[in-house]
DNA sequence: GAGGAATATGATAAAACTGTGAACAATATC
DNA sequence: GATATTGTTCACAGTTTTATCATATTCCTC
């Protein structure tokens, strides 16, 4: 899997540092800028950053501002970083959808632990055009799926079916349910067809295929086994 | 729309009111507790609690046991309320599952736009039905029963049937009036078979299978005994 | 506590469901 | 238009679940 990205802006070299030491440690790739403008271009110049922690206190360009301009074309979820816990600024940022502060000084794992809750939220919330379901990451735009960060080659039903089933995960399937939603409303062909996409899709996700549940008497369910 | 439900958890009667004149003034309703046994109770009362603001210092059961306790069976948000600013409780609120914290003391524009935020995310996940009945745990959407937090495996008739006995806990149910509602309606076969289900749910649900009561010369109780 | 009736249990038969491979149909590609 | 790819149907085999039945056990009444 593809180590999530995260860009860091704040003013001083030091501070940056430190927060990407940390972040590298568990594994995401770490973006730097130095100040807003900076942080703007690395944004829009990286189509998949993850996750933005930003300091409010910068020279020329200070944090509500990038927020705000950001904020006008993407929901990415955003951590601020404040020196001082001043109520007014939270409330500000509520308002500009700040989804976290931390307050300076922080510890590392306060740090990970909030980068971490951060990500976890907006995974499940976001209808962006990936989602990740355990070793499986689909790319709706793209029409691609990667296992086990390698990509496999599903057809186009393959890929309506196992996005049906990325997208309700832990919610057991009626093969009604299931061909009302990843067929034509008006299909009113054999739901037998299902089972052999199922057989085909689990055979294609290798090991992964696990992850497709058979309810008996029932449907199919995905979960991600861990 | 009906107002949302708050539920508000501190032990002094002065802070709860605090809290709730301003959920109040913002069209919520809200329930309060006065502990943690109390706040318990008042969320499995009432189904459809949508967020829980939870104090940590509390006599008796603290926030974190609540908390803990509650997350065995529902992802309601909950938000907690803290003196001071302790970092390593904030770090096993995260692990707890907490979506956010309010630090003590802490301005009514603060406490209504956390709770706003809190809300607009978690509006976005959709609720799943659980039913939980003593120490059993019903998923629909999932299709999964766990007992004492233990999942367990069960047909499609057998959840089917425990379904309908934890739906109806606490009323005597005729073999006839179980037949129609958990078989088809035009299903003639033999009563007993409903015993021989029973006898397999029994077993299944271990020494929780004693929720199942027989009722002589009548039919079957669902009753869950503390 | 005996007798009769209802229930619990275990074994077994019957039914229902799923997995699979292959054939066939539809669609896309060149 | 020929060929390759994708989607659908079907039948058979293997499983799992469900129903039935005979027997053991329990419960209630007297």
């Amino acid at each position: 899997m593809d180590p999530l990205k995260i860009l860091v802006v704040d003013d001083e070299s030091r501070m940056r540092k430190l927060v990407k030491d940390f972040l590298v440690r568990k594994n995401y790739q770490v973006f730097e800028a130095e100040n807003g403008e900076a942080a703007i271009d690395v944004f829009y110049e990286n189509k998949d950053i993850a996750l933005i922690i930003l300091d409010v206190m910068m020279p020329k360009m200070d944090g509500w501002s990038v927020c705000r301009e950001i904020r006008q074309n993407s929901k990415v979820p955003i951590i601020m970083l404040t020196a001082k816990s001043d109520e007014r600024d939270e409330l500000l940022g509520y308002e500009l959808g700040i989804d976290e502060y931390i307050t300076k000084p922080f510890s590392p794992k306060i740090l990970v632990a909030r980068v971490e809750a951060v990500l976890r939220r907006s995974n499940n919330l976001s209808q962006d055009d990936m989602i990740r379901a355990g070793a499986i990451t689909l790319d709706i735009n793209a029409h691609q799926v990667k296992v086990d960060d390698k990509e496999i080659e599903l057809s186009y039903k393959e890929f309506e079916l196992l996005q049906y089933f990325v997208k309700n995960q832990g919610v057991a399937l009626s093969r009604e349910k299931i061909l009302n939603n990843v067929w034509n409303y008006d299909y009113f062909g054999d739901a037998r067809t299902i089972d052999t996409h199922v057989k085909k899709l689990r055979s294609k996700l290798g090991d992964r295929g696990e992850y497709i549940k058979t309810i008996w008497g029932m449907g199919y369910k995905f979960e991600v086994t861990e």
